[in-house]
DNA sequence: TCGAACCATCACACTTGTGTGAGGGTCCAG
DNA sequence: CTGGACCCTCACACAAGTGTGATGGTTCGA
């Protein structure tokens, strides 16, 4: 599929494809024409990066770690570099603070949004 | 305190400090030379949002949700219009996909590195 | 064959959270 | 009373993610 398609498909604009591309985050095929060419693979793909993205990790990071999230990942033992499980370490310790984090406050809020409705229902 | 003790203990650059005081976050009492007094309730204060920040929640959201979050809340009842409930719902739920979303790879993570790990250890 | 609807690159701009430094007060210890 | 360690405001700068538009090529249906 082509750009517009993708963009439909993931409620993504075209600009932000193109930006994931160029940090390395997609990496379409080209059309004789010039076109970038899509596949199903990068609807799942894109989706897991805006979600990432929102979860607040930098691009930076999230090429980082987008090949360890694939499903069949046989093939990635290979670059696992010291350098690379230290990062993965440190990025699953940082994401377990976030969870915390985010779930503490969501509860807070939730406790709070309960007892108003409950002080007025 | 004045803002370099308060700087130490809560590990936050002065100047974010006072960018969280620029974005209505905080609101430090003033000395009759004009140096900022902060007390304990601060520091507790500061790291809630430097969470949230570190979550991806940006400062025009966590302002919202902040008086929500002190612990003894029975006076906040008051200003809780319909607009601000709808956004705490909102922003609830978003926390929620947010949590769900890093657990999630999270978990991806920890899978692979417990893989790699073991496939070498 | 012409126009609409795509696509491309390039570029300028905005917002948010930060870094950094200039220029200048305050206060205390030596 | 002077030096150092604080504090102030102001301002310019940066990276990241995103918006928007200019300018121009491709494709396809009417």
């Amino acid at each position: 599929m082509r750009i517009g398609e993708l963009s439909d498909r993931t409620a993504t604009p075209r600009r932000l494809l193109r930006y994931y591309e160029e940090q390395g985050l997609i990496v379409p095929a080209r059309s004789p024409n010039g076109y970038r060419e899509y596949d199903e693979y990068n609807v799942d793909r894109v989706l897991q990066i805006r979600g990432l993205l929102d979860a607040g990790l930098p691009t930076r990071i999230i090429k980082q770690i987008l090949p360890c999230l694939d499903k069949p990942r046989a093939i990635v033992f290979a670059d696992a570099t010291p350098e690379m499980i230290a990062t993965l370490e440190h990025e699953r310790d940082r994401m377990t603070e976030r969870v915390n984090c985010l779930t503490r406050n969501r509860d807070a809020i939730a406790e709070y949004l309960d007892a108003v409705l409950a002080n007025r229902g």
